[in-house]
DNA sequence: TGCTCGCTCCGCGATGTTAC
DNA sequence: GTAACATCGCGGAGCGAGCA
């Protein structure tokens, strides 16, 4: 093979082919992403193998399985193609024309919710020509969509570590335990966690990762759960605790109106919630996004209730 | 300088192969 | 049987050489 004509023609394709596959971890599912065939996928990760000279990916029948030497690959290439990728707009902000382009953006319903806003409001009144995308997820699928490349980056919550992502927490939520101002608990001076199990508790959406947290600290506590009514939204659970139909513990950000509601602290027991910033480990970001992140650590706003987890740092463009 | 022809590359659909 | 990758054959597009 010509490699220099290798080079002018086919390497940058092929690069994001062999990129989208070790994301995908399917040939056919890479050929999806790429809106190409299977075959045309194929057939450039052999020619990517036969140009090298080294195998990317084991075949094993159906399965495909990415080799050391594709995983040093892809350590390389994935930083270079979003450099290159990124190039038009970098070269618009090199010459102060940060006016076009798109931010893509995800996170959870409460995050979304109440923590964006007011920064995509003073974002998109600064920048009105660059495209706001925003998707709403479950919190336990950002981590695949953050590393599918589909978003700049994600506002949330990390479940567990991930070496492949960068987490940068930002806000920090106290846990509070919530009830009517006539519930039998406010009575007590001291709440424990065998109180709180001999009410109802309303819990977040299944899964979510309030949901997940509190149940985790009745199993580590060898307490058994009390009884629960899961509601759809973290705004349903205030309504059912306004109605009386248990207690709450409110772990995220959701929640920071419950002045008719009584509040009590429980980080005794219950772990704070951090909101923060979730993009791919070395993933070179478009100069909106960086903007928005620049925006996001600053302390131009004050979220009313939030805490922020650290002195915010205001990262150099340079 | 512009047109034509033939070579090469690339992608597609169909089909084969393999592992579960 | 199913799912996913490999291979085959075909057609379209791009490019360069040759010619008027």
């Amino acid at each position: 093979m010509d490699k220099s004509l290798f080079f002018q023609r086919q390497f940058f394709n092929t690069l994001r082919t062999f990129c989208t596959v070790v994301v995908e971890g399917s040939f056919s599912n890479a050929a999806l992403e790429l809106k190409t065939s299977q075959p045309a996928v194929s057939l450039q990760i052999q020619s990517l193998e036969k140009y090298l000279d080294v195998i990317l990916f084991e075949r094993k029948g159906p399965k495909i399985c990415i080799t050391p030497d594709g995983r040093a690959l892809y350590e390389m290439a994935m930083p270079a193609l979003s450099t290159i990728e990124a190039l038009p707009d970098q070269f618009l902000s090199s010459r102060g024309e940060l006016q076009h382009g798109d931010l893509t953006l995800v996170g959870g319903e409460t995050a979304l919710l109440n923590i964006l806003p007011p920064y995509l409001k003073l974002f998109s009144t600064r920048y009105p020509n660059i495209n706001l995308i925003i998707h709403s997820t479950l919190t336990q699928t950002i981590p695949e969509i953050i590393l599918s490349n589909k978003a700049d980056f994600a506002i949330g919550s990390l479940f567990e570590e991930n070496d492949e992502l960068l987490y940068s927490p930002i806000f920090k939520f106290p846990s509070l335990l919530i009830m009517p101002h006539n519930h039998p608990l406010a009575e007590l001076e001291t709440i424990t966690l065998r109180d709180i199990a001999a009410y109802t508790l309303i819990m977040p959406p299944e899964y979510s990762y309030s949901w997940w947290s509190i149940n985790q600290v009745f199993k580590n506590n060898n307490i058994e759960c009390p009884s629960q009514l899961t509601v759809s939204s973290s705004e349903a659970v205030k309504r059912y605790v306004r109605e009386g139909l248990g207690v709450a513990i409110i772990m995220s950000a959701g929640e920071i109106n419950y002045n008719d509601l009584l509040a009590v602290p429980m980080s005794r027991y219950f772990p704070h919630r951090d909101y923060g910033l979730i993009q791919r480990r070395g993933k070179f970001l478009s100069p909106q996004a960086r903007k928005f992140k620049e925006l996001l650590l600053s302390n131009e706003i004050q979220l009313p209730k939030a805490k922020l987890l650290h002195t915010p740092v205001v990262p150099s463009l340079s």
